[in-house]
DNA sequence: CATCATAATGCAACTCAGTTGCAATGTCAA
DNA sequence: TTGACATTGCAACTGAGTTGCATTATGATG
């Protein structure tokens, strides 16, 4: 390529770091903090840089492979995104995190709203936090 | 009051900068966070330093006067804790900030979730994001 | 009103998450 | 194999929020 060339959908390097930090979000399955990820990572054997952990899930996220929940505990967290659009249950005590799907009912919710209101929804965020069956 | 003495539910004394913060909590009616606080502080002639305001603020929080939102913008904000409980839907163009009730409907979907997942929901999130009707 | 215990404040220094500039390294298409 | 350019690491930085401590203000008591 001489310059000048397709700027737009450029494919991410194949690169340790990449595989090694999709690989960790694709099987822990939570919502993972930076310095969680880089631990997880350090376990595999793979250290990283956090500089680099935060530019690639930056990546990911405009690609679409990785999605931002906020816990809010000030910190940015991400997750796979591969299966279905999902919430999650947040145990204030342990700490511990499920996922619950709640089909159909936001969606009805939104429009709702959005027919009323005026308001164009793109997004929401919705987390519940309480405690899980062996905390409570 | 001869020390050794009662130490629960402690009177706020009635400072400048106590009354001014809920003043402004009250009349803005919007999640603020502690810089928008302090220039609207600023506005009406108070000026406070931030560590007062973020005591302040957590002092409110505690005696339930004022309820801490979180927008995902890495800020904590507060807002008045008087109306009914409300989410809200959040212009990420011009970031203004409306007000949705949602009678009901959260706490039925509570109480489902609670039941078929076993976990105790105490709390939750769920703020909305989109185009304000000047903006879309 | 005068006294004074103690709550509230301001300031500086700190922590911690996240970002940026830049030089060094790695990837991959040609 | 080569070279353009994407990725990485590091150090320095930013900005939100917190903490220790000396100073000041409140308000209960007499
Ligand atoms: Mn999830
Ligand atoms: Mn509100
Ligand atoms: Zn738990
Ligand atoms: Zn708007």
């Amino acid at each position: 390529m001489t310059a000048l060339m397709n700027r737009s959908a450029t494919a991410p390097k194949e690169t340790k770091a990449h595989r090694a930090i999709l690989r960790v979000l694709e099987e822990d399955h939570a919502p993972l903090a930076e310095t969680e990820l880089r631990s997880r990572l350090l376990q595999r054997g793979v250290r990283v840089n956090k500089t680099t952990i935060y530019r690639q899930l930056a990546g990911l996220k405009e690609r679409g492979a990785v999605k931002e929940v906020d816990f809010g505990d000030g910190k940015k967290r991400f997750e796979s995104n591969d299966g279905e659009h999902h919430h999650h249950l947040v145990c204030t005590k342990c700490k511990s995190v499920d996922e619950v799907q709640l089909p159909g009912e936001l969606v009805r919710l939104e429009k709702a709203i959005s027919k009323n209101k005026k308001f164009k929804i793109l997004d929401h965020a919705l987390e519940f936090f309480g405690l899980c069956v062996n905390c409570k």
